[in-house]
RNA sequence: GGGCGAUUAGCUCAGUUGGUUAGAGCACCUGCCUUACAAGCAGGGGGUCACAGGUUCGAGUCCUGUAUCGCCCACCA
């Protein structure tokens, strides 16, 4: 028997270790069964899984567990990224804090302390998972770094590198100062910084007259080749290519003429710097302009800055300024806002930089995808639909992406030099030939994970089952790192969309709505939920508070409220374990099947149905609700104080059968208790509800009338007791009833509480009749005149009479009766006919 | 500058292809320890669906515009 209370604790003990053991996890590859797969987001290996995460896992999870239920052979593999600028920097961080300098160790030595910090968190992510109880199969994880992905990424770069899709060259890119690295601009996060706009006097070769120039950045003026401006405009063309003294340096550099200089904006000159601004670098190479590095790796000046080398940016600009001011070369200083690019790990200002980089060449990749899109059969279906326009409008304005690394932590890259010489190839050429040091950019391995974790480039038999994936589950902000990339490289390598559907979630917010932040310390560990109120609760909260695509705000009360729902069921799951323990099998006899029971079980298998359709459009909000609303309210608060006063062996078999499919119907969201309760469960189908078949719509179990007519009788108890509560009646009134079905009148007289004492066949003298008619059923209620306001009846007269009129004028209006469909004017005709009786019953408990 | 989303009950959110008196949870009010559950039961109150137009017999839902908040992308010498 159950406790009397629901303890998660105990509930959720051991249950996962069992069916990891059983191997209920595992996908079993049987060719009669429909596949499905879903591969995880790998989280990375820097730490540990935050409410989001939990988030997006339940999420697959739910749709693993309904699909497997439904007979699907399901794969949900799981695995983690590497992640490597992000470990990268924690591991070194680590370092650090023990005194050790990670760039003096050797790149072996370093990638030793890496792997242990990998096997470290991947512990506490496996730990974390299984309190999520996510049912990943073990058996095909894998790792970005592992061989297998590596043989996928040597493949992927010099299959791109023969196609002409991957090169290397000398471009400006976002350069992280801090680790020391290229970025990619995805990586790049521009942040409103107070900055300001100096104005320096450039003065012209032989003359006194100089040009004012505006920079944000006037530390970078050791690198301008030149002043341009305007080519139209008026004020400058007379002095497009003569000379100006560069400030500080005394070097002559031209004044060009280039589109790139804005007539409207600042003083409409602009210094060009080819090496440290890709506007910049632009115009250099459209007027063969010489390209001037000015920093280090490290953004100190370097030796072209002349006395300045060795300040960092920002001390170099401060000195410089002060320079130029006593040099009575500086006209002012304007304050202004302007956007900062910061590197997304490190946060360190972004340093436009040329440098010899290796890059993809976007425009073909991302056209294909965009060919793709516009089919409807073998695009990827974007759920909700509108984040495809945002994946397509990436794909139109994409440009090469930068994928090399000055890192140690990642897929090292394929190309071997030997002086001028590259090959680029997975093995060493020969002697004297040295492998490029750098690494790729870690979602150039992430990109492949479709289809890589599955084998290829081997086209194994888990690629041909599994892939393309059925659906991918991320939040939108993972879009234009992640889910493109898989996009265009999935269309690139195997001809087809990595996945059917891209389910997209939004991101948890805090109860002000507030993203949750390290920095804020309002970060909320799902650890810490799931310890107070159970896994089964924090799911239920995570898969039904939020529509598709939407932010979701972690509400503590609303956890709570789920924890209560699962008490509900599990005191509801109590009464009927109480009372089935002579059951034996949960075949009834439809023969004896009463009202109430085909009341029930037809709304369980309109619930099925609905539930059904909600769930295979991810619409796991409404499901749920759905399940909330039914178990509650039709379950709990009708059928089971129905069955309380007369409970027949067919009725136990019944109660039975609804349990045992609402159990199912709930164990995708909350896996542990509907396997606890399902475990005490008399008669049951499998050893476990996760291998258990989900429900069907069974239409020999839907009986139409009789369910209308206990609706109905539903419906006039809560009138009577409306009525007796709104006048506030103590005292047990008289009843008259006149219906031929003594079982209808066992269920008002169960739910209104009335004895063989209050029932009278004449009407007594002095007492107020109040008639309650359904169908065939005539119900009257007698109660002491002073027990009964009038203007409450009043009040409910005139409401009526409003609406009766409503209706009346609107079956009036012909364009309404003509255009509308049948059914819903059809319905209108009853509504009234229904208000006109229920007004007269009203009119005569006001005379009477 | 371009795009997207939100605006519905005191709070947090749902609301299917337009169907006519708009739902839930929490909170609130009244009455109940009724043998599964007081973390509960029974009953109830509460909304000009941001605003202004339009289409339609009918608009929370479709169209146009406005406002406020938020996000994404681009630019910012």
């Amino acid at each position: 028997m159950l406790e009397k209370k629901y303890n998660h604790q105990e509930v959720e003990q051991n249950k996962y270790e069992t069916w990891k053991t059983k191997g209920y996890f595992k996908a079993d590859s049987i060719s009669s069964k429909e596949p499905f797969c879903i591969v995880i987001p790998p989280p990375n290996v820097t730490g540990k899984l935050h409410l989001g995460h939990a988030w997006d896992v339940t999420l697959q999870d739910l749709i693993i567990r309904y699909k497997r239920m439904q007979g699907y052979d399901c794969l949900w593999l799981p695995g983690m990224d590497h992640a490597g600028i992000a470990t990268q920097a924690k591991v070194d961080k680590r370092l650090k804090e023990n005194g050790i300098r990670p760039r003096e160790m050797s790149r072996e030595e370093w990638l030793k302390k890496a792997w242990s910090w990998k096997e470290e968190y991947a512990n506490t992510i496996h730990e974390q998972w299984a309190k999520l109880g996510i049912s990943v199969d073990y058996t095909k994880e894998r790792f970005t770094l592992d061989a297998g992905l590596n043989k996928a990424v040597n493949r992927v770069f010099i299959d791109l590198y023969n196609k002409g899709l991957i090169y290397r060259g000398e471009r400006i890119i976002n350069w992280d100062p801090e680790q020391m690295t290229a970025l990619s601009t995805e990586e790049v996060i521009y942040k409103e910084d107070k900055g300001a706009f100096y104005h320096l006097k450039y003065y012209i070769e032989g003359s006194n007259d100089y040009l004012e120039v505006a920079t944000t950045r006037p530390e970078t003026l050791f690198g301008d080749t030149a002043v341009a401006v305007n080519p139209n405009d008026k004020r400058y063309q007379k002095i497009i290519g003569k000379n100006v003294i560069l400030p500080i340096v005394n070097k002559l550099i031209p004044i060009i003429g280039d589109e790139h200089a804005d007539p409207e904006f600042g003083t409409g000159v602009v210094k060009i710097t080819p090496a440290h601004d890709p506007n910049d670098f632009e115009v250099g190479n459209r007027h063969n302009l010489e390209r001037i590095v000015v920093m280090n790796k490290d953004a100190t000046m370097n030796e072209k800055a002349g006395k300045y080398c060795g300040l960092t940016r920002e001390e170099c600009r401060k000195q410089l300024v002060e320079d130029l001011k006593s040099l009575d070369l500086l006209i002012k200083i304007e304050p202004m806002v302007h956007s900062v690019g910061h590197s997304e790990r490190s946060d360190a200002v972004v340093e436009p930089y040329l440098s010899k980089q290796w890059f993809v060449k976007m425009r073909p990749l991302a056209d294909r995808v965009l060919q793709n899109q516009k089919n409807k059969d073998t695009k990827v279906n974007f759920v909700p639909t509108r984040y495809e326009k945002i994946m397509n409008h990436w794909m139109e304005i994409t440009y090469d992406w930068c994928i090399s690394r000055q890192l140690w932590w990642g897929h090292r890259i394929p190309a071997w030099y030997k002086n001028e010489e590259i090959k680029v190839q997975e093995d060493c050429p020969g002697d004297g030939w040295i492998q490029d040091p750098d690494v790729l950019d870690t979602w150039f391995s992430s990109a492949l994970w479709p289809f890589s974790t599955l084998g290829w480039p081997e086209n194994t038999d888990l690629l041909k089952r599994y892939y393309p994936n059925n659906v991918l589950v991320t939040g939108y902000d993972i879009i234009p790192f992640w889910v493109n990339r898989m996009t265009f490289q999935g269309l690139e390598f195997t001809g087809k969309r990595p996945f059917k559907d891209c389910l997209i979630h939004g991101l948890i917010r805090d109860k002000e709505g507030r993203k949750m932040s390290k920095s804020l310390g309002n970060g909320v560990d799902p650890m810490d939920v799931i310890d107070e109120y159970g896994c089964d609760a924090l799911r239920f909260f995570l898969t039904t508070n939020s529509a598709p695509g939407m932010d979701l705000r972690y509400d503590e009360e609303k956890v709570k409220s789920s924890w209560n729902f699962i008490n509900k069921l599990w005191n509801a799951s109590r009464f009927v374990l109480m009372n089935i323990d002579d059951i034996t099998d949960d075949k009834y006899d439809k023969n004896e099947l009463r009202i109430i029971d085909k009341w029930i079980l037809t709304k369980k298998n309109n619930l099925i149905k609905s539930v059904i359709k909600s769930m295979d459009k991810y619409n796991f909000h409404n499901a749920g609700n759905e399940l909330y609303s039914f178990i509650w309210n039709d379950f709990c608060d009708w059928y089971i104080e129905l069955t309380k006063t007369n409970m027949t062996i067919t009725t136990k078999k019944v109660l039975l059968t609804v349990l045992t499919d609402i159990l199912k119907l709930l164990h995708p969201f909350m896996p542990y208790v509907t396997e606890e309760i399902y475990g005490k469960l008399p008669v049951k189908e499998t050893e476990s509800i996760m291998i258990a078949t989900y429900p069907k719509y069974n239409k020999t179990e839907v009986f139409k009338e009789e369910t209308l007519k206990l609706e109905q009788v539903l419906e006039d108890i809560v009138a009577i007791r409306n009525l007796k509560a709104s006048n506030k009646i103590t005292k047990q009134a008289l009843v008259n009833f006149e219906c031929p079905d003594q079982a209808l009148i066992n269920i008002y007289a169960s739910q209104l509480k009335i004895t063989e004492e209050n029932l009278c066949s004449d009407d007594p003298d002095n007492m107020v009749s109040c008639n309650f008619k359904s169908s065939n059923i005539n119900i009257t209620y007698f109660f002491e005149r002073d027990e009964i306001d009038s203007k409450i009846i009043e009040t409910e007269i005139s409401k009526l009479e409003q609406s009766i009129k409503r209706r009346e004028t609107l079956l009036q209006n012909e364009n309404y009766t003509n255009k509308a469909p049948a059914n819903i004017v059809e319905q209108d005709r009853k509504k009234l006919e229904e208000e006109k009786e229920k007004l007269s019953n009203l009119y005569k408990q006001l005379t009477k």
